[in-house]
RNA sequence: GCCGACGUAGCUCAAUCGGCAGAGCAACAGUCUUGUAAACUGUAGGUCAGGGGUUCGAUUCCCCUCGUCGGCUCCA
């Protein structure tokens, strides 16, 4: 018989003897469509790769994890392999699969325009169309340098290779035990038409990418850091399926209507004029209902939480932040000093200092321990021009602060019912679905105090975090310079996490300002602070509701509950006298006198995203009654004032959405 | 802060290759009194983001500043 000699694999749980020199491909039947690489012992191999003896093998289907960041970072191939045609001097940063799609950045004369765009991605469809082969070869360092001698930055990775820099994404294109060069070639004649230096795996030919877009480019420091020079970074997505990629170009769409910027404009709830400067906003009449509700039910849960009400003002004298550490560690972040009578004044970045001096007012018993200080405190922080974004990234705003102090031994306790607490408040405001991040320190040297406080600190929030049975995803290297922390992750209505709250564990601060407590004992202990921001910043929470509901907001928190529609005008009067009951009843109602048609009324109406709809005509009005119509269109017609009163007290007093 | 795009009426957008700035919606006034998403007519509204420069003349070309948007970096 044949030389060749015969191998064991696994396929689908089942022992399998094939012929050398088989492929994955071949070993699963692959088409390379549905099925675009295959997963040998865990590792990603391309399709046309040999087998090996003992190989366990499953498909990697196109629409899996996998399968589509294989398709992302192949995509990302053709792109760059476009952009090397049309601009021959580009020079190749990296080009990795992200999160919805792929970026690869280049070294360019001039930053690319829209219209560059357009034209890369119509080279890259004909690449696509042409159906290339990805064809992967080992090469020595000394053969890449030789063969990459015009990629300055791909040269820079060689030698990158095997060292750490792995958090980059480099690790994509020199990550594997031997370099690799993925040359990309003609179908018919195997000529080459490009190559790159990469990790893979790959799809097997162009023609296996199904649907891919360009989206958007923009600057992009050359891994990652602002001292390296700036490259330009193409931005493309790429899916399983023009379906797939149509409902994700949807979601974005979808994501572009409820823009807080957007609707807070179109809503009337806030701005940020331009003389005061970017990144303070104002607050509307209509997003002051909002904030005075979000924040009125959040004074009373605390209330109810323990916590005592404390107030402090906007800005203090330098020594303040010398003590707390801020002016060494976070000057940056910080506004200016102000100088006044020989003194420094700053602005405040944050409420804990001042907390602090509470505490510190006079002496503390182990009695009044936990002692909770909440306020709603505004902190300006100098944020970079180029990071202000909407509600969500400012330089002044109010945050929901609270500084518990406690025991060691309180301390786990008060972890967790502190983040029962939070959730069971997020809740309240309509948001339900959420993970933890642990946010821990790493080797570097902003983190400050010793390592055993930190691991004793970390393990009582992971515990916390544990204890609620969210899924917890660690974040190291995230934590403040003083202490860890864990953040609460809320996904949105249309599936986007949102970071809200912190818990933060501190032994820095107590111990910076000496802060004190008398044990039973009568020795003098040190207490634990935790921080805790729960919406993060009022701004910023109130920003996220404004995108989760879309701007429709459940009847508690809309600013206007209601708005009466007379059919003519002479049923107005019908409706002031319903509004002003209702009013009674503590609703938030108007009544559109206005001289525009009853029709145009509710298309007004509809359009500032009133919860409830109250019409009178002459029927309504002969059987003292009144017709409501609902958000989605919906009416019900000849209803009992009482009863509309009742309904819409009870859908606001259960906080529902409707 | 860095790279790029952009800034025209309250909003959404036109126009001017350097020669008196235009529409819809909103606002205001009047007419009309209507049963579930836009009645009709009229009026008013602009230092074309701000400042400087080039020019006989700048909203238009150039520079600076401010602001917005998209990225990067950052986000205690």
């Amino acid at each position: 018989m044949s030389a060749v000699p015969e191998l064991r694999i696994t396929l689908a749980g089942a022992e399998r003897v094939v012929a050398g020199g088989t492929t994955y491909g071949d070993a699963l039947e692959a088409d390379g469509r549905s099925v675009i690489a295959a997963r040998a012992n865990g590792e990603l191999k391309d399709l046309a790769a040999a087998v090996s003896e003992g190989d366990v093998i499953e498909p990697v289907p196109v629409g899996s994890a996998d399968g589509r960041a294989i398709v992302r970072h192949s995509t990302a191939h053709v792109m760059a392999q476009a952009v090397q045609e049309i601009f021959p001097e580009a020079r190749l940063g990296i080009g990795p699969p992200v999160e919805n799609g792929f970026y690869y950045d280049f070294d360019v004369k001039s930053p690319f325009t829209p219209d560059d765009l357009k034209r890369v991605e119509k080279r890259m469809r004909e690449i696509v169309k042409q159906g290339q082969l990805f064809s992967r070869r080992a090469v020595s360092d000394d053969d890449a340098r030789a063969e990459l001698a015009a990629e300055p930055y791909k040269l820079e990775l060689i030698g990158l290779k095997g060292g750490a820099g792995s958090d980059d994404g480099a690790d994509v294109e020199v990550g594997g035990a031997e370099l690799t060069i993925y040359d990309n070639l003609d179908p018919k004649t195997g000529e080459l038409c490009w190559k790159d230096l990469c990790r893979g795996p790959h799809v097997p030919t162009t023609r296996s990418i199904p649907a891919f877009k360009l989206m958007r480019s923009g600057g992009a420091y050359w891994r990652g850091s602002e001292k390296n020079p700036q490259l330009q970074r193409i931005y493309g997505t790429a899916w399983e399926s023009r379906e797939r990629q149509d409902e994700y170009l949807h979601l974005l769409e979808e994501a572009e209507k409820r823009d807080h910027r957007k609707l807070g404009a179109e809503l009337d709830l806030f701005s940020f004029p331009d003389e005061l400067g970017s990144g303070l906003p104002v607050f509307h009449p209509k997003g002051g209902v909002i904030r005075r509700v979000m924040e009125d039910y959040s004074r009373r849960r605390h209330e109810e939480g323990g916590y005592s009400f404390v107030n402090t003002p906007h800005i203090t004298k330098g020594h303040l932040y010398e003590t707390s550490g801020h002016l060494h560690w976070y000057k940056d972040g910080m506004f200016p000093a102000m100088e006044l009578e020989g003194a420094e004044y700053y602005l405040k970045p944050m409420n804990c200092p001042m907390h602090n001096l509470i505490f510190k007012s006079r002496g503390r018993s182990y009695r009044e321990l936990p002692q909770r200080f909440f306020e709603f405190g505004s902190v300006y922080r100098y944020e970079k021009s180029g990071v202000i974004h909407g509600l969500t990234r400012v330089r002044g705003m109010t945050q929901d602060d609270a500084h518990i102090y406690c025991t060691r031994e309180q301390m786990q306790d008060e972890l967790k019912s502190l983040l029962n607490f939070v959730l069971q408040l997020l809740k309240d405001y309509g948001l339900d679905d959420f993970y933890l991040e642990l946010s821990t320190r790493d080797d570097s040297d902003k983190f400050i105090g010793t390592a055993e406080n930190w691991e004793t600190a970390t393990e009582a929030l992971r515990q916390a975090a544990i204890s609620s049975g969210l899924e917890l995803v660690p974040d190291p290297g995230g934590a403040a310079f003083y202490g860890p922390k864990i953040s609460v992750q809320a996904k949105d209505a249309i599936g986007r996490s949102w970071q809200l709250s912190t818990i933060q564990v501190d032994f820095n601060l107590p111990e910076r300002f000496e802060l004190e407590y008398q044990a039973a004992d009568g020795s003098r202990q040190r207490p634990i602070m935790i921080h805790r921001a729960l919406f993060g910043s009022i701004e910023r929470f109130f920003g996220v509701l404004v995108e989760h509901y879309a701007g429709a907001f459940p009847p508690w928190l809309a600013p206007v509950q209601v708005v009466g529609i007379p059919i003519a005008e002479a049923h107005a009067p019908y409706l002031h006298d319903l509004a002003k009951k209702a009013r009674e009843r503590g609703i938030r109602i108007e009544v559109d006198a206005s001289d525009d048609r009853m029709q145009k009324k509710i298309r007004n109406a509809q359009k500032s995203k009133v919860p409830f709809m109250l019409l009178a005509g002459d029927e309504d009005i002969a059987n003292g009654a009144v017709s409501f119509r609902f958000r989605n269109g919906e009416q019900r017609n000849g209803v009992p004032i009482e009863d509309a009163i009742d309904e819409i007290v009870s859908a606001i007093e259960r906080r529902v959405q409707v």
